[in-house]
DNA sequence: CTGAAGCTGTAAGAAAACTTTCAAAACGTC
DNA sequence: GACGTTTTGAAAGTTTTCTTACAGCTTCAG
């Protein structure tokens, strides 16, 4: 839609009124400041009245500006993109149809940037020092964030050992708790199922254990007990949350520890990718596409 | 004055009551997003109530949400706002540090973008109707895709009877294979795990089950044994594949069958979730942002 | 268990943002 | 220059956003 927009925008700078010229020109050149602009204030820097701002919004194919910066909120526009053919098509295609999965892609393709964007932080650098070279690690995850929790051991048990997905149904957390050594547990919590997990992370706390959690952006208690914590966006226009971008973020991680553990690396994940082989059946060896 | 907010965030999120906790965590994680906020929208997302949302502005030393906004906006005059900007500041920034986190970037934003392609086929919607038709739905998943299947098969509960997780440990299928009356089954596999998976397949169809499989792109046997293949990108430019699009692709199956199956569905999501609350003590209703 | 302090939400009110109406100004055409 | 059309702004109205007042709830010390 900012294509669009921008195109649009272009378009009346050429042939508009005196005002929308005005206005047209304006906005392009501070396009990204909008989100901050109100009608009023456009209408003041610009020189124009407010309601001929709200005409001009209108005149773009917007209900009012409110709504014109909404629909900027996430929105990739114009960028000149990989795949940006296949993303316009799809919009295009999408908006009068299915308008709602069309959000729901940009809300997505947003939570992935977010996501990224968390991997060049210091806290990120700290986690994977920690991964690559703490002699026990322990990934817990409950309810629906189980299913990540496991993933996350499985991938860093390749990389290396003393991986340990912890087990709810000893009732307690004592191979977390009670352990010798220095250790670090890796948490996979959403908002609707915090007692466990905030449970454990409170013991690990207290043992001294370093916590990183990854998490909702509604995590309230996550700061205080955590050495880091990281947020993936988890509402993507549908009818309820997902945690699926926790995969992608624990991905991501698992793939730092691995450039961070270096050399010696590549060996054990051929041996345990052998092991697996031999009793699971599994074909293939996953770094395959490194062989090039 | 803006890492002066930031570091005012991070105190309340530590120390704060549960409210400014809530909200600091939010605001933080989302802070490019907060330009577009208004208390109310705040308020709705935090789960908080508006006059809170003020009050905390005025602890952080604002005026109201408004003046906090209005003081980004200066102080973080070049800070991205728009996803495009941070799309181009991400790569700028990455590409000469970490050339290979940029294309990766790249990666899985085209791979987002085929899982939504994949929503809008025939294909999809014929499994949305069946597995919101069906009596009985199988989800299967092995080796780390059994995590994918599991938070799929736990997620359908919510929203229909009938949903069952194969078990492997039985060391056979019985329960998908011998059952009377209609059925469906999903399968999660890629490339390095396909044994089971492709056996599983084998036999549902010769006893008629439709199959409806969710794979990498190099799965070449789904075809010709399965009624729907929907394969993900599992490559994003790291030491290995990854399948936690296969996660996004489920949820977005999950969410057509919500509204595939219409009216009724809600009052099940929320007796479900009582259920849920009631055994394992999560906090709060999943369908709570829809309450406008 | 009790009471006080602090936190939070509801409901109603104030302020801001936006729209509508209408008349004046600008523009183009003859 | 006169006339009709288009564009624009002032003023008043509507909706949205934020604040205030107050009461219920939670928490915590005694």
């Amino acid at each position: 839609m900012a294509d669009d927009l921008r195109e649009k925008l272009l378009g009346f700078q050429k042939d508009g009124s005196r005002a929308e010229r005005a206005l047209a020109g304006y906005m392009l050149s501070s396009l990204s400041r909008l989100p901050f602009e109100t009608a009023a204030s456009l209408a003041l820097s610009v020189g124009v009245s407010e309601p001929t701002v709200g005409r001009f919004c209108r005149a773009l194919g917007y209900h009012s500006f409110r709504h014109l910066k909404e629909s900027l909120r996430d929105d990739i526009g114009d960028h000149p993109w990989l795949i940006r053919d296949r993303l316009d098509e799809f919009r295009q295609k999408a908006r009068e149809s299915e308008p709602q999965l069309s959000r729901g892609l940009e809300l997505e393709i947003a939570g992935i940037v977010a996501v990224y964007e968390q991997a060049r932080s210091p806290q990120w650098a700290e986690v994977v020092a920690r991964l690559a070279s703490v002699p026990r690690i322990f990934v817990a995850g409950f309810q629906t964030e189980r299913g990540h929790a496991q993933y996350f051991a499985n991938q860093l048990t390749y990389l290396r050992d003393g991986v340990q997905l912890v087990d709810l149904s000893a009732g307690n957390f004592a191979e977390v708790l009670l352990g010798e050594g220095e250790r670090a547990l890796v948490l996979f919590e959403a908002r609707h199922y915090a007692r466990h997990a905030r449970l454990l992370a409170e013991a690990a706390r207290a043992q001294g254990v370093p916590v990183t959690l990854i998490t909702d952006r509604y995590c309230d208690w996550g700061p205080s007990l955590c050495n880091e914590v990281f947020a993936v966006a988890t509402q993507f226009n549908q009818f309820w949350d997902s945690t699926a971008h926790m995969g992608c973020l624990g991905n991501l991680l698992i793939n730092s520890v691995f450039t961070a553990l270096g050399e010696g690396v590549e060996e054990r994940v051929r041996r345990t990718s052998e092991l697996y082989g031999r009793f699971t059946g599994h074909v293939g060896n996953p770094l395959s596409h490194l062989a090039k």
